[in-house]
RNA sequence: GGUCGCUUAGCUCAGCUGGGAGAGCACCUGCCUUACAAGCAGGGGGUCAGAGGUUCGAGCCCUCUAGCGACCACCA
């Protein structure tokens, strides 16, 4: 017997525990099934569970849970991420803290203390995702700087360097001067920001003319090398050539032209710092331009900035803005705002800088990426998501992957330290070409999503041949946020069809933000953040996970208020309490739930039509991944069809002990909850786990039972029928009851009159429902009015009329003012099938299924009418 | 500037390939009916943003407009 209050503190914390040890999580290559994988995003090292991880991570386990309930091969693969720059940053400080540098530690001594780190601080986050309740294979779980998974970054990395796909170049790159390393090009948040166009003017060589430009941007002037206006631009034309005396320094610079410039924007005229942005950077290449970086790593100005020489570059600014004005050379300011990149880790406004750097050529490899959304071996749920996925392939640049870090994987080159030439190599090479033996490895790192690129084949053991691998690649769907397609997703499909000949994964679920309740981001800024854990700690997993998926459609945000978690509490409760009642009637009773009781009624019938019905659509929604859909129709299967008509319609034969079908009842309440649990497994794992052992008493947990599928046995069309009948029947005489305010205390006769035999007897069989449902004190079933007071209140059913004579209660006029209400109402039916039929393009063109459709319901009304009508007619 | 999305009941949102507008919450009425008041039975409330078009038929498809939002983009 099931506690009076379900206590989720008490129970999931169990059950998980139980799942763990019973291995159920774990998956072995098994090839007599078919496999379904699913790579887990590895949350970084350093992350808290958030509800962007509460939701990615309950839509992979529904997934999971599904389709390991469909008799799947599955495997859900859990990992976690170095995250390079972040983890780095975070043990620097925390060093820095205790008053050690990272420096003095020198590189070994700091990853000594990172590891350290790691493996202290690294697996908070799986242990919160374990409150979940996700079902991942724990014995699988890996770490992007596994041995395996360092070797597969390495291979991978001298693969693309053989092919030519990698390359060493001085290239303008994102620079961040906070982390103080490179950045790629999706690393770069570009934020509008109220800032100053400023109008110098600079004087030409020779004369006494001016040109006047505006810049943004004027501390980068000291790294000025031209100045450019559009070839076409006939205001400057005779300019082009001529040389200008460049302020506060001693430098003269050309005045070039160039198809770069907009005419119409600003004055027409710009200046050019190939060292401190990137168009500038391709306008000195094409005019072969001096390059002179004025900043050092850091922001500050360095000695190529003269006397500015220290200042940070927003310093720098105010100062030199000064002396361009004492000195005559300062215009105006006008307000403006423009969009600057921003580094999306630290926020620190990113320095486009010239470096020596590592690069992915991306031309080629996007190319196949590409095509394989085209020819749909790769598809996007929702399909949107693709245009973005391509748009960005199409428009993509090379991919600077190296790194100014420790933490992380260390490029596998080695450089001789006597003619500096380098050798691509996983180990230390013996010997250089130039005969020397003595090499040291390239400094920097790799970009972390290097290594997250390959997670759908380096976890299954790649470059090995496992078989995992051949089992498992490709993986069947990923599941993520539309803000990581760029970071992740795109170098995935490409890193896959690179390296495996074939896309990492078929699908790509996609889905939105969870936001606060009043739309916004949840953020620490904001401190508008809810916390998981603590949604788990008050409500339980199971109501957090249902809020999550409910009445949410993929790709799409969703707000989260409490509101909907209790909501999904309630649910849960409900679910809880039907088991009880079910099971406080099973005392003393043995239900063999393999044998299907020959005397089912056509309540029994109806219901078990009905759950199978639910279970084929439920199954169709599941497989295109409309979990909210699908977890709605169980919801409302669950509460309305089951818990408030069938329930309530057993009552009598569970009351009754000699009833002859008590058990059958009994048998049909476990069979179809069994069911019903087994469609909401995927979604709250636990309480229906708690339930399901709770109804059978049976040591097998409901993660491996199987799912449920179309049973033909089941299939009762002729009792779904007479169930809804009486059904209609049963709301027309509740509508009754409170429309003339009679409390549900006051029994009431209920008289059936109907001229057809069939529906007499169905009524007939469902005497019963009418007492208990109905709230009648006796029913009587006849063919015709005889015997029913004139004045008793009725209501029009199909092929039926039902009277309740409530004797002294009933008001006359009040009862025809109701009468007139459905008589207009059955009017009002004919009158649209009417419209419909006479349309002799709907006759013509519509399918016959609907036309024949109409034509009964408008035969239906028809007779209701007539009825009502007479039943009018007797008052006057 | 480009791309995409959103606009449906008081609020938050579903609505799959076009065939009689739904849920939860809130609100109103009546019920502590022996599973559940975290509940039960009823009820009110929507020219589906606006305009046009395609169609026998449009919340759904096409075009335009308005408001909101997201992403991308080098306008110095």
């Amino acid at each position: 017997m099931l506690e009076k209050v379900y206590n989720p503190k008490l129970v999931e914390d169990r059950l998980y525990k139980k799942w763990v040890d019973k291995n159920y999580f774990h998956a072995e290559v098994d090839k007599s099934k078919k496999p379904f994988t699913i790579m887990m995003p590895p949350p970084n090292i350093t992350g808290r569970l958030h509800m962007g991880h509460a939701l990615d991570n309950t839509l992979q386990d529904i997934l999971i849970r599904y389709k390991r309930m469909q008799g799947y091969n599955v495997l859900w693969l859990p990992g976690t991420d170095h995250a390079s720059i972040a983890t780095e940053v975070k043990v620097t400080n925390q060093l820095a803290e205790q008053g050690i540098l990272k420096d003095e530690l020198g590189r070994e001594g700091f990853l000594e203390k990172v590891w350290d780190w790691k493996n202290q601080s690294g697996s908070i986050i799986t242990e919160q995702l374990k409150t979940l309740g996700v079902s991942c294979d724990w014995q699988r779980e890996r770490f992007t700087m596994d041995d395996g998974l360092s070797n597969a970054v390495q291979e991978v990395f001298i693969k693309l360097y053989e092919k030519g796909y990698i390359y060493k170049g001085e290239r303008i790159v994102n620079w961040c001067p906070v982390c103080q390393t490179a950045i790629s090009d999706a690393e770069v948040e570009h934020k509008e920001q109220d800032g100053f166009f400023y109008h110098l003017r600079y004087p030409i060589d020779g004369t006494d003319e001016f040109i006047n430009l505006a810049t943004t941007r004027p501390e980068t002037m000291l790294g000025d090398t031209a100045i450019a206006v559009n070839p076409e631009d006939e205001r400057y034309q005779h300019l082009i050539g001529k040389m200008i005396n460049l302020p506060l320094t001693d430098r003269q610079i050309p005045i070039i032209a160039d198809e770069y410039v907009d005419k119409e924007f600003g004055t027409g005229v710009v200046k050019i710092t190939p060292s401190h942005d990137p168009n500038d950077f391709e306008v000195g290449q094409r005019h072969n331009l001096p390059q002179i970086c004025v900043m050092n790593d850091d922001a500050t100005m360095n000695k190529n900035a003269g006397k500015y020489e220290g200042l940070h570059r927003k310093e720098a600014r105010k100062a030199i803005l000064a002396d361009l004005e004492t000195q005559g050379f300062f215009v105006k300011a006008e307000n403006h705002t423009n969009n600057v990149g921003t580094h999306d880790r630290c926020g620190d406004i990113i320095e486009p800088m010239i470096k020596m750097q590592w690069f992915v050529k991306m031309s080629e490899l996007a190319k196949p990426a590409i095509e394989a959304l085209q020819k749909k071996e790769l598809n996007f749920v929702p399909e949107r998501f693709g245009n973005t996925y391509l748009r960005w392939l199409e428009n993509i640049r090379d991919w600077c992957i190296s790194r100014q870090l420790w933490w992380g994987h260390r490029i596998p080159v080695y450089y001789c330290t006597k003619c500096k030439d380098y050798v691509v190599s996983a180990t230390k090479p013996e010997a250089c070409k130039c005969g020397h033996t003595e090499f040291t490895q390239e400094e920097d790192t790799l970009d972390t999503w290097f290594s997250s690129a390959l997670w759908p084949f380096s976890t299954l053991g790649w470059p090995e041949k496992t078989e995992e691998l051949e089992h498992f690649y490709p993986t069947s769907v990923l599941v993520t946020g539309y803000d990581i397609i760029f970071f992740w997703v795109v170098r995935m499909v490409f890193s896959g069809i690179e390296q495996m000949g074939e896309v990492p994964f078929k699908d790509v679920l996609i889905h939105g933000l969870v936001l606060d309740d009043q739309g916004r981001k949840m953020s620490k800024s904001l401190g508008n953040g809810i916390d998981p854990l603590e949604v788990i700690n008050d409500y339980s997993a199971d109501a957090l996970r249902l809020t999550l998926v409910t009445g949410n459609a993929p790709g799409n945000n969703m707000r989260f208020y409490y509101e909907r978690v209790e909501g999904s509490r309630n649910f849960g409760n409900k679910l809880w309490n039907a088991t009880r009642f079910i099971l406080m009637n099973c005392e003393n009773e043995t239900i063999d739930l393999d044998k299907m009781p020959q005397n089912l009624t056509p309540a029994d019938k109806w219901i078990l039509s009905k759950v199978n019905t639910l279970s084929t659509e439920v199954t169709e929604n599941m497989d295109k991944y409309e979990l909210g859909i699908a977890v709605q129709k169980v919801y409302d299967f669950a509460w309305e069809t089951f818990c408030d008509w069938y329930i309530e319609m057993v009552k009598p034969r569970l009351y009754n002990q000699e009833d002859a079908t008590r058990v059958t009842a009994l048998w049909t309440l476990k069979t179809v909850m069994i069911n019903v649990l087994k469609m909401l497994h995927p979604f709250i794992p636990f309480i229906t786990e708690e339930i399901f052992m709770g109804l059978q008493e049976v040591e097998e947990s409901i993660m491996i039972s199987a799912w449920p599928t179309f049973n033909d046995a089941w299939h009762f069309e002729t009792e779904e029928k007479e169930v809804e009948l009486i059904q209609n029947a049963v709301r027309n005489i509740r509508d009754v009851r409170t429309e003339m305010n009679v409390p549900p205390s006051r029994k009431a006769k209920v008289f059936v009159v109907s001229e057809d035999e069939n529906i007499r007897k169905v009524f007939e069989n469902g005497k019963v429902f009418f007492a208990t449902l109905g709230f009648a004190s006796e029913v009587i079933i006849q063919s015709n009015n005889d015997g029913i007071e004139k004045d008793a209140v009725s209501t029009i059913i199909p092929n039926a009329t039902i009277f309740i004579p409530f004797a002294e209660l009933v008001d006359i006029s009040k009862e025809i003012e109701r009468l007139e209400k459905e008589k207009k109402k059955f009017e009002s039916e004919i009158e649209r099938v009417d419209k419909k039929l006479s349309n002799q393009g709907f006759v013509a063109k519509a399918p016959a299924d609907l036309i024949e459709a109409e034509k009964s319901k408008r035969e239906k009304f028809q007779t209701m009418l007539n009825e009502v009508s007479e039943r009018l007619n007797s008052f006057n």
